[in-house]
DNA sequence: CTGAAAGCGCTTACAG
DNA sequence: CTGAAAGCGCTTACAG
């Protein structure tokens, strides 16, 4: 714990290096090179005097000198929309275990929705040499990846697909899972369904607003422009977007929410509204069941789309030349109540 | 797009250097990182041809290399219990935003819960040099921290205090929220309350026993020791606990349960239960108001203890040579209807 | 079994 | 205004 005769010290801010356990134990640095990173070849007493050194200086090797010389970083970049939205955080935690498994750290940043951000978080990333990126894009426009991603940076988009280059992608059956919720209100003999989803240029909002009409169309159902809503998410939008609808002089029976937010939302103005209208949320959520109604959702798997990412991911890294796939994990609707209510004529 | 006189090339796996760009503009190494920088002193000529170099070559500059010589990462890391959890990802994104705010990038990692995968993370993260350390601890033992600390790495304890060492720590007022639950139980005629918590190591299971019992002493209240049940917060474990306490000769009329997990387990069991008990759970969540009753809860904001111990991270990085500090942030009892529900004699 | 030299891609300190 | 040399803390390739 005190200096050593060559100047190596404990010093507040000041760590020891190879160097220095190397002058300590009176052998070269290559010795204490082998000795930290477990090669063979040295000698148990050598090995011993080495330990002590790291023991009396405290040295731990310096990763971003190895990471400089070895040319990867093990660590993976995933950018999402907000790490405190419930839908993101199984579905980080699932990245988070395949890195683990991989021996990789997992550096996590939030775009905000804003396609700036999203680039500068990304760009940074990869100046840090990430060897690999999972991203929820929030823009729609990643040429600016190309050069990362001609430089070997393995990149796997989830939730929704890259703009304008031909990447990786992990979708959830967004139009699919769209398409059974409004089919299940038809059979429960809804006509006049409104639909309330995030801003069109978000690609599951697309999909979902595609699977609506399609759903409504094979029905021969008619879709009035007052029914569907995009935009944002925010409550006062949400809240005044059902409003209309439901205050129509032919009123909408049955809602279809777009997504977590929309549902929590749309759950609490028809609570209290003075006539019961069907309901079905893209996304489950934890007491969807306890609420009352409970709420009929189509579920989709949050930690499934990250793993698979993850797993796409290090099949690249682990060398696998295969060319850009699109892979679709399904839904699952879950009728829990809200679903099921018949339509009631105003 | 094409290899220069040199060699240097966009082949598929390695990055053009700043010794490229200076070859290819022809100029020096120092010029090329002036420019990168955006130092002053280059002529707006050189300039534009180092900048035309750059963009012919998709050169970004390697912040390895750069953190290597310049010693700060600009990075933290944040270990908490599991990033899935709804009550870590706002804490994370608080912490992310204060990063960020002062161009650092966030590590993350979750502990499981696992003291020996916490010092993994932990030192793993030390390795890549992280200029600080956001900890929400799962082991009780952070000696192993030590000379980290001493060699710099700023270090702050969220929601649970360090062990063994003295460092900085923001807490929840777990103590006087668990208090004003129990209380407020009481307030309302209850006198035999029933307590399901995590395990007792955990620092916050400890600290709101101790409020539930302060609380019953203040009103002379003895607590039968079968009313007390700490453990594991899985739904098999918490549900047996409950069901015990109901079954009872003399039954517990309300219930403290002692997180998230716990209440969200607890309402299951008390909707299937034939007689109404009430219920007050620490920790706020979404939809708590659409439940049936209603769920009062005792809040606590987790954004601002995320906040608050990157504040104060910070502000060691910035050189504040203040001894370590324990802050408190206050909790929030939520009247909802379901802690005002009077006790029912069986 | 052991170690001196070169180099990873930058920045620093200095000289022109 | 510009650049050559040294060095950050490791690993690689090689020689003894």
């Amino acid at each position: 714990m005190t200096e050593t005769a060559r100047g190596t010290s404990l010093r507040y801010g000041t760590r020891p290096t190879m160097k220095d356990v190397a002058a300590r134990a009176g052998v070269g640095l290559k010795t204490v090179s082998r000795v930290v990173n477990g090669e063979p070849g040295v000698t148990p007493d050598t090995e011993r005097r080495v330990q002590e050194a790291i023991a009396a200086l405290g040295f731990r090797r310096n990763d971003s000198a190895r990471i400089l010389r070895k040319g990867r970083t093990a660590s993976i970049g995933l950018v999402l929309e907000d790490l405190a939205d419930p839908f993101y955080g199984p579905l980080s935690r699932a990245v988070e275990e395949v890195a683990r498994s991989h021996g990789a750290l997992l550096i996590n940043g939030s775009s905000a929705e804003d396609p700036a951000r999203e680039q500068e978080l990304v760009l940074a990333l990869c100046a840090r040499r990430v060897d690999g990126l999972v991203v929820i894009p929030a823009g729609d426009d990643h040429r600016y990846l190309e050069p990362e991603i001609a430089a070997g940076v393995a990149t796997v988009f989830v939730d929704r697909p890259a703009g304008r280059i031909d990447a990786d992608v992990v979708l959830s059956d967004n139009f699919g899972g769209a398409r059974d919720a409004v089919a299940h209100l038809i059979a429960h003999g809804h006509r006049r369904i409104g639909f309330i989803g995030d801003q069109p240029r978000i690609h599951t909002a697309k999909e979902r607003l595609r699977g609506y009409r399609t759903a409504m169309a094979a029905a021969g159902l008619p879709v009035d422009g007052s029914w569907v809503s995009l935009g944002s998410t925010a409550p006062d939008r949400v809240r005044s977007a059902a409003a209309e609808m439901l205050a129509a002089r032919e009123p909408v029976t049955a809602l279809f929410a777009g997504n977590n937010r929309v549902t929590v939302t749309a759950v609490r103005v028809l609570r209290a509204h003075h006539r019961p209208v069907a309901l079905v949320g893209f996304d489950d959520f934890e007491l969807a069941d306890l609420v009352h109604p409970a709420i009929t959702v189509v579920a989709q798997d949050a930690a499934h789309l990250g793993r698979t990412a993850a797993g796409l991911l290090f099949r690249h890294l682990d060398g696998a030349g295969e060319p850009p796939r699109r892979l679709e994990i399904p839904t699952r609707l879950i009728p829990r109540g809200s679903g099921e209510i018949a339509p009631t004529d105003g």
